[in-house]
DNA sequence: TACAAATTTGTAATCGTTACAAATATGGAA
DNA sequence: TTCCATATTTGTAACGATTACAAATTTGTA
């Protein structure tokens, strides 16, 4: 059980219940949400809780390095955990969005046609093994 | 040379002065646009050239198949011709968007962790070769 | 030339996100 | 504990990209 108060304070940011929560959240549903989809979930239980203070977390975590931005698809951010480098599948059926333990390390810090690579983002698309069914 | 009014026609949209222009922009300047820069680019010589023109037409040759669109990191929305699977790359020093003709047909219709992939999107960042220099 | 249908246009609405300032909560010093 | 400066949260308004919609214009055809 991962102690998200001293991972935020770790990262120099100062644990309030907000910023908890958001994390706990991304921790426990690892299914890659958009802030409103974050906002949504979390103003049940905290009814004050702000779009602003969300977004403005979610920020501080990606510049910590806490958390990764994707964009996938359908152009949203969408928003998960700093991990070992995976792959995104997106099922076109039921919308899910799964890591692929897979990885290339074939593009690591190659040179492709002149250009060094430091980052890369393999998105695939499909019909997941649920809906396949 | 592309006959554009043919290409339109071909996939059945009437070839107006709007819609060659912006298939004309986006075959000649292989930048990976955004509806905003074809709208700025074009409406020099179209003046009552509307933005709701701009994007209707991406989205009915889009539709078509005739054009692409592309979601890479910044999650701005940018179009390009349809042609063979390539990657993407972007630098992060100038912004600009490179095609990469190299090919992972390895992906191609493979299964993955039980799942079917369909379509796969390789985007990689670094620096081009000009900022390197 | 005339007219119905398709296309374009401009405005307003919408959605996701950010800016900003006021309100609130926090942690440390006295 | 109480106080206070500082950090955090909140709500509203602003913003940019995109879409909805209806009026105006253009087009192809009879």
């Amino acid at each position: 059980m991962i102690d998200f108060k001293e991972l935020l304070k770790e990262h120099g940011i100062a644990p309030s219940l907000q910023r908890i929560k958001i994390l706990e959240f991304l921790e426990k549903n690892r299914i890659h949400p958009t802030a409103d989809m974050i906002y949504k979930a979390l103003v049940r239980g905290i009814p004050t809780l702000s779009k602003t203070t969300v977004y403005n977390t979610l920020k501080a975590l990606t510049e910590k390095g806490v958390l990764v931005t994707l964009s996938l698809f359908e152009n949203e951010v969408r928003y998960e955990f700093n991990t070992e480098p995976h792959i995104h599948f997106k099922c076109i059926k039921c919308g899910r969005i799964y890591d692929i333990s897979e990885s290339f390390e074939c593009l690591k810090n190659k040179e492709i046609e002149g250009h060094k690579v430091l980052e890369h983002h393999i998105n695939l698309k499909g019909i997941c093994k649920n809906c396949r069914l």
